[in-house]
DNA sequence: TTTGACAGTGCAAGCGTTTACATTTTATTT
DNA sequence: AAATAAAATGTAAACGCTTGCACTGTCAAA
C-alpha cells in the first residue's frame, strides 16, 4: 500500500525547512536564504517565506544546520560550579553579551576536577560550540592540546598572565592578596592563618595562598608559623576550619581566607565561641560578592569585578572569531575594600 | 593533481567516525554499535575500537547523532535566571540526577518573560532536548500547545498543582505563606506591608502575595490596607522598598518579604535608619537560602527543599522518557524556620 | 535586436551519524 | 562433511540543513 513519499505527515515532529519550502511554494534553498541572508532574497519571496515559518513555528534544526555550515554560533563555557555565585554572576554578564551578538551559551561544569574538564571539553566540541570560555589555567595537558590542533578559540577568565597559552581576561590573584595581606600586617597582626578552597586543579586558590605566604615573609615571618587549612566552599566548611584554628594554642589573631564564603563561616564560628570581631580577631575575604556586605560586621575583602569580566570575555572571544589574530587579552583592576572585619591586632 | 579522495585530512577538523572505522579496520557500523550497544560486538573487535576512539580523541559528532537517532539524552531546562540563588541550587542538583542517568543538561534562562520563553522552547527542542523543566505554570498558550503538539515530555518545578497541564514537583506556595502570615498575625501584628518580586508571569509571585492578603483577610484587615511594593530581587531593591515603607505615616509593624533576598535588604535598609529588628520591625523572608542564617538578625522564613526539587525533578522526567504514562507529578512539603527576625508586635 | 551582466532562484551534494537489511563468519547439529 | 542456525559485521539509506553551481529572467548598453 503505496504512500505519496513528499509531504507525508511525520507525525509528532517539528516541522521541517522541506514543509515551509513546500508550504510558501518556494525551495528550500529560498528559505534557507531568507532566513540566514535576507538581502538575497527578493522581499516578496522573504516575507512569504517569513509568515510561512511564523505559521509553523519553525525553528531550523541545530544539528543540523551545525552540520551543514560548520559553524554554530554558540559558544561554550566549561565553570568549576554553577553554585559559586560569583561564576553565576560573571557568566550572567558573558551571556548577555553572547545574546547582544546573536551567539548562544552552552554551560557545563567541571566540579573542579582536571580529568572531568577534559571530558566537557570534548563533548562542547562535539556539541558544535565554536569557541570556549575557561575558568584559570590550571589544566592537562591533553585540554590545550585539544584546542590547539583543532583551532579552537578560547579565552581563560578569572585569572590574567601576559605569558599565556591562550588568551586571558582576569586580575593577577597574587598581587590581590598580597596587597590585601600587606594592610592586614599594617593593622599589627603578626598571628595569621589562611582558609582556602582546595587548591590542586585551582590556580587562583593557589595563587591566593601563594601571595599571603610571600608577603608574609616580607614581613618577617616563617612559612612554618602560618597555619594552612584548605577546605571545599562552603559557610559551614569555613565555620569548621575556624573551629579548628580558634582551638590552637598560639590562636591567631587574623584570618585570611581564599574567598568570602569561607570567610562568613569565619565570622559565624567566631561568633559561636563570643569572639569578638574585630576586637579580638580580623577575618578577611575575596572576591566581595553581596554576602560581604550583609555579614555581621560586613567583611573587609578584595573586591573583583565579575560581571564586566566576563562581558569582556565575550567581546575577547568573538574578536578571536572574527579573526583578530593574537590579543593578549586584559587584565582588570581589582580593589581592597575595607570595612569593618579587620581592625588593629589586639595587645 | 589527484588526491586520494578517502582519508584525506580534513584539516582542523574532528575526527570522525569514519576515521575511528579506517583506522580500526572496521566499518562505521561496527564502531556505531561498539559505543552505543557494546554487547552487539565481539569483545576483541570491541577493545581495538575502543583503543583507537581514545587515541584519536573521537567523540560521535552531536548534530549528526541526533539526526540518525532521534533522541539526544539530553534535557532542557528554562530557568528565570541563573542570578538567582534557588535556582542555581536546584539546577545543580538536577544536573547530578541527570549525569547519573548518562543524560546531559542544556540551559536557557528566560528573564521571567514569557515571550522569550517561547522562543527559548523552540531552541532547546532544535538543539534536541528529548524533554524539558520549566519553572512554575505561567507560561503562553503557545507554550504549552508547542509540548503538547510535539509530545515533549515535560515538568514543571517550583510549583505544586493537582490538576495542572503537566506534572509538577513543588509545593504549594500559597499554603506556606499563609501558614507564614499566620504566624505574624499571632506575634500580634496587624499594620503589615508586602515585598514582592513582580508578579507578572511569576505565579509563585503571585500566589505568595495572594495568601498574605487572604489570610491579612482571615485576620480582619481590608486589602486596601496593606500596602504591596513589587521589585526586582535584589537586596539593594528591597531596601529601597523597605526605607519607602518605612518612611509612611503608618510605619508597618511587619514586612513580609516575597523572598530572602528582599527581605536582607529590607534588614539593611532598617539598620540604616536605626530601626531595631525585631523589637520595632519584624522582617520575614521566603527560600531559607544561606543568606537568611547570616542576616542579622537571621530571619524567620518558609524553608523550601530547592536540591530535593530538583533531584525529583529529573527522576520524574527521566520516567516520562521511559514512556511511564501519566505521572502525577509529587508535592513536596515546606516549614517554616523562626528565626529572630520575627517578634512580638510593639505597642 | 542582440548581448552581457547580474540578481534571484532551484538543484543536488555533502555534513557525520544510526540502523534496517544483507552478507559473512562462527558454532551447532546431523 | 554438510546443513542449519545464530552471531558478527558490512552496506547504504536516511536524518535536515547549507551552499556551490547552474539556470532563468530582467535590464542596460551596444
Amino acid at each position: 500500500m503505496p504512500r505519496p513519499p513528499t509531504n507525508r505527515r511525520r507525525s509528532f515532529s517539528a516541522p521541517t525547512i522541506d514543509d515551509v519550502a513546500q508550504a510558501a511554494g518556494v525551495s528550500t534553498a529560498t528559505v534557507s536564504r531568507a532566513l540566514n541572508s535576507p538581502d538575497q532574497v527578493v522581499p516578496e519571496t522573504r516575507n512569504k517565506v517569513m509568515q510561512t515559518v511564523a505559521k509553523l513555528g519553525y525553528a531550523p534544526n541545530f544539528g543540523a544546520r551545525a552540520m551543514a555550515a560548520k559553524r554554530t554560533n554558540t559558544i561554550g563555557a566549561i565553570i568549576p560550579t554553577m553554585e559559586n555565585a560569583i561564576f553565576a554572576r560573571g557568566l550572567q554578564a558573558f551571556q548577555e553579551e553572547l545574546g547582544r551578538n546573536q551567539f548562544t551559551l552552552l554551560v557545563a561544569s567541571s566540579s573542579y576536577q582536571t580529568k572531568l574538564e577534559d571530558e566537557q571539553i570534548r563533548t562542547l566540541l562535539a556539541r558544535g560550540a565554536d569557541a570556549l570560555l575557561l575558568i584559570g589555567f590550571a589544566r592537562s595537558q591533553t585540554a590545550y592540546q585539544m584546542l590547539h590542533a583543532r583551532q579552537i578559540p578560547a579565552v581563560v577568565a578569572w585569572s590574567y598572565r601576559e605569558d599565556a597559552p591562550v588568551p586571558s581576561v582576569g586580575f593577577d590573584n597574587k598581587s590581590a592578596m598580597r596587597e590585601l595581606t600587606d594592610a592586614v600586617f599594617e593593622h599589627g597582626h603578626r598571628r595569621i592563618a589562611i582558609i582556602s578552597a582546595p587548591t590542586t586543579d585551582n590556580d587562583r586558590a593557589a595563587d591566593r595562598v601563594e601571595a599571603v605566604l610571600q608577603a608574609a615573609r616580607a614581613g618577617g615571618l616563617e612559612r612554618a608559623d602560618i597555619p594552612i587549612i584548605e577546605t571545599p566552599y562552603s559557610i559551614d566548611n569555613g565555620a569548621r576550619a575556624a573551629t579548628d584554628l580558634l582551638h590552637r594554642v598560639k590562636r591567631p589573631t587574623a584570618i585570611i581566607c581564599g574567598n568570602d564564603v569561607l570567610a562568613v563561616g569565619a565570622l559565624k564560628a567566631a561568633k559561636s565561641f563570643g569572639i569578638k570581631v574585630p576586637q579580638e580577631l580580623s577575618i578577611t575575604g575575596f572576591d566581595d560578592i553581596e554576602l560581604a556586605q550583609i555579614a555581621d560586621p560586613p567583611l573587609t575583602t578584595v573586591h573583583v569585578p565579575h560581571r564586566e569580566m566576563g562581558r569582556l570575555g565575550a567581546k575577547l572571544l568573538l574578536e578571536l572569531l572574527d579573526g583578530q589574530g593574537a590579543l593578549p587579552g586584559r587584565e582588570l583592576k581589582t580593589r581592597i575594600v575595607f570595612r569593618e572585619s579587620l581592625g588593629p591586632a589586639p595587645k
